[in-house]
DNA sequence: CCGCACTAGTTGCACACTCAATATAACCCC
DNA sequence: GGGGTTATATTGAGTGTGCAACTAGTGCGG
């Protein structure tokens, strides 16, 4: 029973490590991120999409490819992904092999807004991770 | 710059993973807790309450000591305390020897509640940090 | 070919969160 | 001791999120 509450313990302490790390990554960034109108999920979603280009060529990518990424609800990616199309950042289309589907693409604006704030993100997460 | 590269691409390896267990370890408390009628950070709050009895004898903590503990805005807490208050879970009542601040003491019904979903919290935790 | 179950994405709704402003109380220094 | 500053907690407004319901499209089996 000793070693069941220790290792409860340890459970404990690492979960309230893990919520602090998370909570201050997410602040500092979109700290960072937010005199550009951004958050923290719409950057990760750019970033997707900049890495999913590089990756296969393609230059959309389906909803349902980002979805995978990013831990965000199905609801919640589908106004996200209309708030970057309202800022001109990508670009829907419906995906004609599967009409169900649509197709997200970065726009102009939306790679150079990525390259600007990429340098911005990444000195924000080694501040809090290397602290 | 090669070194610099390798080097931001473990902190971008390593955010991906504190994201994932986050939300993941989020969604599992949720829902273990969710029929009780508490989230994660109500149960958060609670239980800094009943740590905090053991702690120093006193029944009642004041929102500052709270608010140290968890990572949550201001009113965010205070909002959180409101609705365990409604619940008949915590009492709110003034400090007299600093009138500026409030006492939150759990009720009996708050640590009853706790002690029945504590070990459905801890199971989560166990379920996904172990796997 | 039609129906039926399944998948992809969007929308309505409720709710919790953050930021900024506010109220009240305490501290402090002249 | 009174006026300015700081501390503590609450409230108002705006926004993002998840759940559930919904629409549209696919594909399989009879």
């Amino acid at each position: 029973m000793a070693v069941n509450t220790t290792s409860e313990a340890r459970l404990e302490d690492r979960w309230r490590d893990i919520l602090s790390v998370h909570a201050r990554t997410m602040c500092e960034i979109d700290r960072a991120l937010h005199p550009h109108g951004l958050g923290a999920s719409d950057f990760e979603v750019l970033d997707i999409l900049v890495s999913s280009e590089l990756a296969h060529e393609g230059e959309h990518c389906r909803v349902q490819n980002i979805a995978d990424r990013v831990h965000l609800s199905q609801s919640a990616l589908s106004r996200l992904i209309g708030r970057l199309e309202k800022d001109g950042l990508v670009e829907r289309s419906v995906c004609l092999e599967d009409r169900r589907g649509v197709w997200v693409a970065l726009t102009r604006k939306g790679r150079d807004l990525h390259t600007e704030v990429r340098p911005l993100q990444r000195a924000a997460l080694a501040r809090v991770l290397n602290a």
